[in-house]
DNA sequence: AGGCGATCCTGAGGGC
DNA sequence: TGCCCTCAGGATCGCC
């Protein structure tokens, strides 16, 4: 579900609730949605029951950051990390939730319900001081994200190396060195979180109508000023959004619950068959890397 | 080596 | 109402 906007405003959301708060107990409900140290590399091992387990599964605690205090939230890309100390220092640990197409990342105050309290499957019980402090919950029903575990933060630094430079603040250098001798569509290329991380299916259809850029266009062959222009236009509509809260299609909230407005501002992401809002002619809707893609036959070239 | 297709899941919405 | 089909904001793996 979400791109780096949803992210980012989860991570805004989430930070007054959470920094300085200490995690005074956790629950995993499923094994298979968790990666921690000493886990087989690649990504979550799928288990074939679908059935929430009543219990919580155990795992070693500080995996959940169980006992540590928050210090931090940060996102590169659409990945968020919890940073957070336990005592007796040892540094910092970080807990990274990726929320793939379906995942929530919610706060609740003490006493405050979830709206739908199914596909939770995983909470932190916190507390300041004394005081309870609420709770933070996952939620994720078609499970395609889930929680990764890092012992130190220099761990979750190297991991998320990785990934490409992050989209919200992406220079033309460093998009033209993700393009160059790429023959793949460029569409497919700003999708690819290892050269450039955030963007996703909407913000991709969305900043390369706004610089006049075919989707299916060769990466490798875009001019230097399309690619000056791209650069600005995937930080402007990311910022853009970000400022909107996000675009809420179906399930995206933020931290709080409340859904993002930016899907109002979409010029093309999911209106294929409509007008285009620019020139007027019908815009046109087909596969591109596997996601559907609209785009003006008119206005991109 | 790099890029493509299949695959992992649940739920919403449309057609009949 | 119900059933069946298609589609969805993502990312990994295996194969060519």
């Amino acid at each position: 579900m979400p791109e780096l906007p949803e992210v980012e405003s989860i991570r805004r959301s989430i930070l007054p609730h959470v920094v300085g708060i200490r995690v005074a107990t956790a629950n995993l409900y499923r094994r298979d949605v968790l990666v921690a140290p000493g886990d087989p590399p690649g990504g979550f091992a799928r288990q074939r029951s679908s059935a929430q387990r009543p219990k919580p599964v155990r795992v070693r605690p500080e995996h959940l950051l169980e006992g540590a205090l928050i210090t931090g939230v940060e996102r590169r890309g659409k990945q968020l990390a919890l940073i957070a100390e336990l005592d007796g220092g040892g540094g910092g640990r970080a807990l990274v939730v990726q929320l793939g197409m379906s995942g929530q990342f919610l706060h609740r105050a003490p006493g405050q319900e979830l709206p739908d309290a199914s596909h939770v499957h995983a909470e932190w019980m916190l507390k300041r001081g004394r005081r309870d402090a609420g709770r933070l919950v996952f939620r994720d029903p078609r499970r395609f994200g889930g929680l990764r575990a890092f012992a130190t933060t220099e761990l979750w630094t190297h991991w998320n190396g990785e990934l490409g430079p992050d989209a919200l603040l992406i220079t033309p250098e460093q998009l033209a060195a993700a393009v160059a001798g790429s023959r793949r569509p460029v569409k497919a290329l700003l999708l690819d979180q290892a050269a450039l991380a955030g963007v996703g299916n909407i913000y991709a259809d969305e900043a390369l109508f706004k610089c006049g850029i075919r989707p299916d266009r060769e990466a490798a062959r875009l001019k230097p000023p399309e690619i000056v222009r791209l650069a600005d236009e995937i930080r402007q509509t990311l910022a853009w959004a970000v400022e909107a809260g996000g675009s809420t299609l179906r399930s995206y909230v933020d931290a709080d619950g409340n859904p993002g407005t930016f899907q109002l501002q979409h010029a093309v992401y999911g209106r294929g068959g409509e007008p285009c809002p620019r020139c007027g002619r019908t815009l046109r809707s087909g596969m591109l890397a596997q996601r559907t893609t609209v785009w003006c036959m008119g206005c991109q070239v």
